[in-house]
RNA sequence: GCGGUUGUGGCGGAAUUGGUAGACGCGUUAGCUUGAGGGGCUAAUGAUUUAGGUCGUGGGGGUUCAAGUCCCCCCAACCGCACCA
């Protein structure tokens, strides 16, 4: 065995070790525990980042500790291979999306190898390769004839300029990134899926996922935003374009319903466009105006919540469906057709945003909820509600009111919904906050969409026996359309002999990674999407891994897929994912200058030295090229718009992947931001290279003969020692197999290593505590550093590790026979005493009063309680 | 704006059930070691102090024998908001 460890070398053989063995190969066996951990595939961006170490280092310790734990461990590896990064490279490279997409992805398969993670290689998937996407467009073909797809008109955001359709992240500040027009909304034909028809079940399920994080479980929830409310319909007083017309509003909180003052419209509501041209016709331009100007607003919540509220009155009215009274119809501009039904009642008085637009544009405010706050008598007044000053929101007794007044908010829900239903103006309803999932894209680099559209404007599913619909990969991009919708004839085909064309949308990402966790259960089966005997097995995902910024979208998505999977019949339980884990960013410092122009030049960290007092306090830092000073902004998420990016490739390089791991592991729990840190990446080689070395010594020592561990006979420090070390033991187990908080597990390693190398391996038994505290190291650190632990473990025992078994507790070594007690005078600490293990409450209390430095803090005061907790704490109460 | 999270030494973090605040690591300081390496080892390291103590977990209040931990109010930073993945 080398005296110096080379990790360069030892990296390279082990992995090829695990290569040559097939040592992470899955197989099915039901004699065995199952486990499958997954964390989430990446997006082939072009080479890995910190973010994806992070994901990949975690799922792995954790299939590494199942697997010493017994059980059949299955970790598969793929690529999210299709999305609109691939358009913009091949755009920039002048290639193809599928050419940059498969390079990457054969570069980053090799960093991931380089990386030492146990992946199950032969389950590898590319969501862009037909053999995976043919399954899906199969699918969707299922749940239309299901009766779970339809096609309705939506809004895009569309650049009149490049006439093309932009993702919002291609939306700066309301302008199309490339043209730089000014962004209109446009409704466009687009399929949908009915996820509000699973709303209530993915709501109830949430119950089931105990391993979960509550703040997920609580984000999705809101996300669904079930809530129970009134449907009403609202009559136009008048004839609108000749006739009658009516409007539905729904409402949480029909309580108020007596304080509605007017009512909003979005935009492009039918009503408002119909007054519009009306309008027009009396000369007045007023609403087509903001209508227009409507069509130029982001659609996204973010940008509606921040923007100014505006209106403008329609001129119609309304009549108030319980008093008969008029009240004005307007258009709002917070009002989205998309939502509901695209109308919303206004209650100034009892809702902060209407009481914004009504004192804005002067609409009648009036009060018909009374609060407890508000009667208070209080003169301090600050949390005293007053309506002249803001909306009461809060929930109380209703007053002015007619015969309503008097009632809280759950009799008056009843009285007013009962009055609305006998006279058939409205019904109580359920509703979701969750829409259906539109899956069109207007892009190349997607599933196609398997439907075909007749001449007769009806569309009809693809034939199965056609399947799949190929996207072709030999394709040119023009920066504005996509290949598949500019080639005419790729479109054509033929419906029951006449003449159609092909859908040229293709489906949403979100939808590809809905199901590759299944797929990974039976990825080269071409006989169907997913075997169930092999699916039953392995689902569900025991571990689930991956980036907070995913808690509501992919994992709703996911799990309403697994839903229609288990209801066609390909799966059997209820969710996708048992035991979830979300991993926090990774941060590093960033540096910048001030350009000419002002802006900010960022300077790589790699860059920067800083500069310290003797207090260890930065207090400068320095350009290492030109030595001037740089400004520190902090720290930020690695990104390369902050150029703060680490490349891993280059740690590894200088390091090993294991110092990597480690450092990873150990700097921050998992859910938490991870800064990175040149030192702390150093101090992580450190501890490597420690326990590399005290393993050679040892071996050295002993020569390679290895001490007896039968009948032995230890001294104090020997019997302490080993109480350490099983101590250990037990906090690693729990740390890595219940809480996932391996840096604790890595911090109680650390820390018998202090006691290992100062310990002494002269006599028999000092070698034979020695070989078993460094045996239990070797495996409690396999699932961090498997690269150091596989060679370590080869030359103290001539087996491969990932065969071996996790360390097991020997209670017997836990025992203390002393314990430590805190004394304290008022909760405060005044003295430690140590005393035997079973030393009875009142000899405690009786050494715990009589103490020099307690009597300090009670003399001349009475005793007035003494509080003892077992074998742990005294606190004397005197006064 | 709405929803969610976080806040503890010079820094990353620990304290799992309300019971010694600061484990472990980084940095810093001092010392030892011819030391082939991005060295090794030993010790110190929250602030303050009249050296008895006192103060200290984003800020303010409260509950308790005892609060980083529980309750109320506030502040700041970060993540998501449906076409980035």
């Amino acid at each position: 065995m080398e005296a110096i460890y080379n990790p360069q070398a030892i990296e390279a053989t082990v992995q090829k070790f695990w290569t040559d063995n097939d040592t992470f190969k899955a197989v099915e066996d039901e004699s065995k525990e199952k486990f499958y951990c997954l964390a989430m595939f990446p997006y082939p961006s072009g080479r890995l980042h910190m973010g994806h170490v992070r994901n990949y280092s975690l799922g792995d310790v954790i299939a590494r500790y199942q697997r010493l734990q017994g059980k059949n461990v299955m970790q598969p590896m793929g690529w999210d291979a299709f999305g609109l990064p691939a358009e913009n490279a091949a755009i920039k490279n002048k290639s193809a999306p599928g050419k940059w997409t498969y390079q990457n992805i054969d570069y980053m398969r090799n960093q991931l190898k380089s990386l030492g993670f146990g992946y199950d290689w032969s389950r590898e998937l590319a969501t862009c390769k037909q053999d995976y996407y043919r399954w899906e467009q199969w699918f969707f073909i299922k749940l239309y004839e299901k009766g779970l797809v339809y096609k309705k008109n939506a809004t895009v955001n569309w650049d009149p300029v490049d006439q093309t359709v932009l993702a919002n992240e291609q939306v700066i500040d309301g302008r199309g990134w490339r043209s730089g027009a000014l962004v209109e909304k446009k409704a466009i034909p687009q399929w949908f899926i009915k996820i509000t028809d699973y709303a209530q079940e993915l709501l109830d399920d949430l119950d089931q996922l105990t391993d979960w994080p509550e703040q997920v479980k609580t984000m999705q929830r809101n996300w669904i935003g079930r809530s129970q409310g009134i449907e009403m319909t609202f009559e136009v007083d008048g004839l609108v374009d000749g006739k009658q017309a009516s409007f539905d509003i729904y409402t949480t909180r029909p309580d108020t319903l007596m304080g509605v003052t007017y009512v909003a419209l979005a935009a492009e509501h039918p009503l408002a466009q119909v007054a519009a041209k009306e309008n027009i016709a009396k000369g007045d331009n007023t609403l087509a105006d903001f209508i227009l100007e409507c069509k130029n607003n982001q659609t996204t919540e973010a940008d509606m919540a921040a923007m100014e509220k505006k209106g403008v009155d329609t001129g119609l009215k309304a009549i108030h469906p319980l008093t008969g009274d008029l009240v004005p119809v307007w258009a709002a501009n917070f009002v989205l057709m998309d939502y509901g039904s695209g109308a919303v009642m206004s209650v100034p008085g009892h809702d902060q945003r209407d009481y914004e637009f009504a004192t804005k544009y002067g609409l009648a405010i009036t009060q018909v909820i009374s609060t407890a706050k508000e009667s208070a008598q209080d003169n301090d007044n600050a949390n005293i509600s007053d309506i002249s000053k803001a909306a009461i929101t809060e929930k109380g007794k209703l007053i002015n009111s007619g015969e309503f007044n008097g009632l809280d908010f759950e009799q008056a829900f009843q009285a007013i919904s009962d009055k609305l239903i006998s006279e058939n103006k409205g019904k109580i309803t359920t509703n979701f906050r969750l829409r259906d999932w539109g899956v069109s894209r207007q892009r190349y680099w997607g599933t196609p969409i398997p439907m075909i559209n007749l001449a007769n404007g009806e569309s009809v599913p693809v034939p199965t026996s056609e399947l799949p619909v190929v996207l072709p990969e030999d394709v040119v991009m023009n920066g504005v359309t996509s290949p598949i919708k500019d080639d005419p004839e790729w479109a054509k085909t033929t419906f029951n002999g006449e003449d159609a064309l092909r859908e040229t949308d293709t489906f949403d990402t979100f939808m590809e990674s809905s199901w590759y966790y299944a797929r990974y259960c039976s990825p080269n089966d071409d006989s169907q999407m997913i075997d169930p005997a092999k699916a039953n097995y392995w689902l569900p995902v025991d571990q689930y891994i991956g980036g907070i910024e995913h808690a509501i979208l992919h994992l709703l998505y996911s799990r309403f897929f697994h839903k229609l999977l288990r209801d066609v019949g390909l799966v059997e339980c209820d969710e996708p994912y048992k035991k979830l884990l979300c991993q926090g960013m990774v941060l590093a410092d960033t540096y910048y200058r001030e350009a000419a122009n002002g802006a900010q030049d960022w300077i790589a960290p790699s860059d920067v030295i800083v500069e310290r007092d003797d207090k260890g306090e930065v207090t400068s830092a320095i350009s290492k090229i030109d030595g001037k000073a740089v400004i520190s902004a902090g720290m930020s998420k690695m990104s390369k718009s902050k150029n703060n990016g680490i490349d891993p490739q280059e740690v590894i390089s200088k390091y090993g992947a294991d110092t990597v791991r480690l450092f990873i592991m150990f700097t921050s729990p998992p859910e938490q931001t991870l800064e990175w840190s040149d030192t702390g990446v150093e101090g992580a080689h450190r501890f490597v290279k420690r326990v590399y070395k005290i393993v050679h010594d040892f071996i050295d020592v002993t020569n390679g003969e290895l001490p007896s561990t039968n009948d032995l006979n230890l001294n104090s420090a020997q019997k302490k020692l080993r109480r350490e070390l099983h101590k250990t033991i037990a906090k690693v187990t729990d740390d890595i197999g219940r809480r996932n908080t391996f840096n604790t597990a890595i911090a109680a390693i650390m820390e018998l290593m202090n006691h290992l190398s100062k310990a002494p391996v002269a006599t028999n038994e000092d070698q034979a505590v020695m070989l078993e505290s460094l045996r239990a190291v070797i495996l409690m650190l396999t699932p961090i550093t498997p690269h150091m632990c596989h060679y370590l473990w080869q030359e103290l025992e001539q087996k491969p590790v990932e065969d071996a078994q996790w360390p097991t507790v020997d209670e017997s070594a836990l025992v203390e026979d002393e314990k430590l007690i805190i004394v304290q005078v008022n909760g405060k600490l005044r003295a430690k005493i140590t005393v035997a293990a079973d030393t009875s409450k009142e000899t405690v209390e009786t050494l715990g009063l009589t103490d020099e430095h307690v009597l300090k803090f009670t003399t001349g005061k009475t005793i007035r309680k003494v509080i003892y907790i077992p074998g742990k704490l005294l606190n004397i109460v005197a006064n």
